[in-house]
DNA sequence: CTGAAGTTAGAGCACACGCTCTAACTCGGA
DNA sequence: TCCGAGTTAGAGCGTGTGCTCTAACTTCAG
């Protein structure tokens, strides 16, 4: 999938490199598809959980954000859900699920940080912060060159500042 | 392409639809494709160029970027750029194109609106942006349902303020 | 009216897909 | 050793694709 693209993702090509019988193991493709998105979809949330209880929360949850393969694997999986409705549906109860942690966290983490919730509410953030790292990843993936390497730096900067401002905080 | 997703644009369900022989006037589908996101994207450019001209530069590239019906189908041809390595190049030329055009707006623009270069460069702040625009419009396009309407509406606010800011600076 | 240029209808080709089916194979327990 | 459960190989079906081709149709200048 990260190789060739979803779309070489094909019965015949399952087998060959998997050996195996597809549709004895799996039933259909869109079982498969399914089954790599609860695979990975559960792993994620577990690893998101993590970084959202770490000491610096936000740095944490950036790096998982902006990791590169799970990156480039959401882009093929979203890509993939556009022609597989059951995959969507899937798919988009992690991202929920995934937002509404996010959500939560950051509910009571802003203050930690001293951001204005008046002007920077959770919804805003989180949006923000995952937008960035999927249309990064998105851009990459693609080959845009879109100055990508510049903002990623840009923002780990930014992190730094408010993981600092968060610990000072902490110790007040 | 924006009612039944880019996998439904076939050579027969063109002919039927438009009532043309699609070989016969634009050759391959590659071309038609490409063909769309040139006519798409010069026009993009465009209305780009005048929104960062305008009196509030960046509401009006905010406007733009989270217009529904132009998103949506920038979602549906970058998938479909992804099993079409020539769509994709002609793609790409667009992002890096509308990028730059940014990345030069903000770097006389960030002054007007108060906003520090060094925590926020043009490339960070051009990257979340778009990158919030395009994933909420990701998100709403495949159903998501990921707080994006409270994101923009928060997204929205801001913007007032910093309108209101560089209103203010430049009156100074 | 003639005829050439532009355009279409529709059959057809080679290919790939998802999925099913049957015959064969492997292999561990009795 | 034999049996039966688990698994595979590989042919096959129906469908849809991109694209080509030829014969027919339309249009309009001369």
């Amino acid at each position: 999938m990260l190789r060739d693209g979803y779309a070489a993702v094909t019965s015949r090509s399952v087998e060959a490199e998997a050996g195996l019988k597809l549709h004895y193991h799996f039933g259909t493709l869109d079982d498969l598809f399914i089954a790599v998105v609860r695979r990975r979809g559960e792993s994620n949330v577990g690893l998101l959980e993590d970084a959202l209880a770490s000491p610096d929360p936000i740095r944490a949850w950036w790096r998982l954000a902006s990791e590169r393969r799970g990156n480039a694997l959401l882009v093929e999986l979203s890509a993939a859900a556009n022609h597989r409705p059951a995959l969507r549906a899937e798919v988009a109860t992690f991202a929920r699920e995934v937002r509404r942690m996010q959500l939560e966290a950051l509910d009571s983490l802003l203050d930690d940080y001293g951001i204005d919730r008046k002007v920077f509410p959770p919804a805003l953030v989180a949006a923000s912060l995952q937008g960035l790292a999927f249309a990064s990843a998105y851009d990459l993936v693609a080959g845009f060159d879109t100055a990508q390497v510049e903002a990623s730096e840009a923002m780990n900067r930014l992190l730094d500042r408010l993981e600092k401002r968060r610990g000072a905080r902490r110790k007040a």
